[in-house]
DNA sequence: CGATTACTTGAGGCCTGTCAATGATGGTGG
DNA sequence: CCACCATCATTGACAGGCCTCAAGTAATCG
């Protein structure tokens, strides 16, 4: 079973921004299907071209580069309503790997469509470019976490944003959160050691303020995690989907 | 005296895309005026919306965000070429401040004549998004090396990178550049503290690697440096300029 | 010539990485 | 059904890379 644009269950989200009609009804011919990928699945390869770009629908994955001597950082995680392979749509090839951590539902555009978005459709390219503009924005925020903070605010600020974004889709449940990530991934993310992230995971646990055990986030106390974080204010506007 | 597009200095070089007739009569109605800022001037502030978008044509300059605390996290440096304020273009206002290290003279362009880019010239809506794209490669790569290496390879990382930059703008000469930014900058940027900054860099120039004194940098032994650097191997494609 | 800014160098300590071992869980094959 | 293996989370011990504090030099400026 299929979803189409018109009726798309993210498209209706406080989230995201309104479409028009006729943007809505380009949607429908820009989009080419949909993919099932399974847990552990690599999405979009680092240093390969693709031929297919990606909204995710339903489902979790992450973002990585691989450094050559094995190590990895994890870029993002990809959550309901991003957009995948935007540095394959643009330039020659993708500068890190995507790779479904649970079982992901995929929207499927063709790259070579992509040019008569922009020519036929600029509102549509405007909003493609303010969706680079957002992970310009998200990364410039994580270079200075992960440049700056110490073991506890990087990770205070990674749960928060997580249970914020996950928020923002309607994925929070009585103040539960499926996470489905593993520990390794978030030291990953936070340029830290799994050990100490680890530690540092029951710190917060210990004091009342989150637990992420089993897959599953709980905020405790989101007053300290906040203070913790040193979270930027801004309740995040209203994005694009695409 | 003011540099009109069609014999843009910059537009000739190597290091950037072509742009075709059509194109740059475009960029002449766009292109507004221009300005010089002095060395120390903030050219955008953080959490401010601007009426200007600039391009710049001499000069160097850094990108920053201010935490509360009053730490500072450099994103990026600012060569000739660089197009300033994408974010204040297409979101409300700017997550990170631009400031003027040396004087600069920059390109102006309004904000509100940027739809007007995107409904009438497609060609230059898609530069402007391969350009989002590649500040996201860089700011993915940037968050690998803070997150991943030690001071070494960070601090060589760095200087491997201006060095490429520069010369790509053809702003070397035998073997020399001009790096007019402060040894805090570098730290802020890696976030590393200034005083293991300073040493790293001292070490650099021991081992006769690279040396960077008196705003003057000169690489010694580029082998070593590169492989310190774990620089990535791709040559920067040609970019686009705005 | 005092004040400011930037670079340099040394000493000491802590935050975080590494190493190592254990437990828990789930999948697999005999 | 159980031994076996792989993955992930957890905990302790220890070392080291990097930070902080501090002091000194040099250059620039009003």
């Amino acid at each position: 079973m299929s979803t189409n644009c018109s009726n798309c269950p993210l498209r209706k989200l406080d989230a995201f921004t309104d479409m028009s009609g006729p943007e809505i009804a380009f949607m429908e011919k820009f989009k080419t299907g949909e993919l099932e990928a399974q847990p552990g699945t690599e999405i979009m390869a680092q240093g390969q071209s693709s031929t297919h770009l990606f909204t995710c629908l339903t489902g979790m994955g992450l973002r990585y580069k691989t450094l050559e001597d094995g190590r990895r950082q994890v870029i993002g995680f990809v959550l309901p309503g991003d957009f995948i392979g935007l540095q394959a749509g643009v330039m020659s090839e993708m500068e890190h790997s995507v790779e479904a951590s649970t079982s992901m539902r995929l929207c499927t555009f063709n790259r070579s469509d992509l040019w008569t978005l922009f020519s036929s459709h600029p509102t549509r390219a405007y909003d493609l470019t303010r969706i680079a503009a957002l992970e310009e924005i998200f990364l410039g925020e994580a270079l200075a976490v992960v440049g700056q903070l110490d073991a506890l605010a990087k990770v205070s600020w990674a749960l928060h944003r997580f249970y914020t974004r996950l928020d923002s889709v309607n994925m929070v449940r009585d103040g539960h959160a499926r996470l489905p990530y593993r520990q390794q991934d978030l030291a990953d993310a936070l340029g830290l050691s799994l050990v100490h992230t680890n530690k540092t995971l029951a710190r917060l646990r210990e004091d009342q303020i989150a637990t992420w055990s089993d897959e599953k986030l709980t905020i405790h106390d989101m007053t300290r995690l906040t203070r913790l974080a040193h979270a930027e204010s801004d309740g995040y506007a209203k994005r694009p989907l695409i």
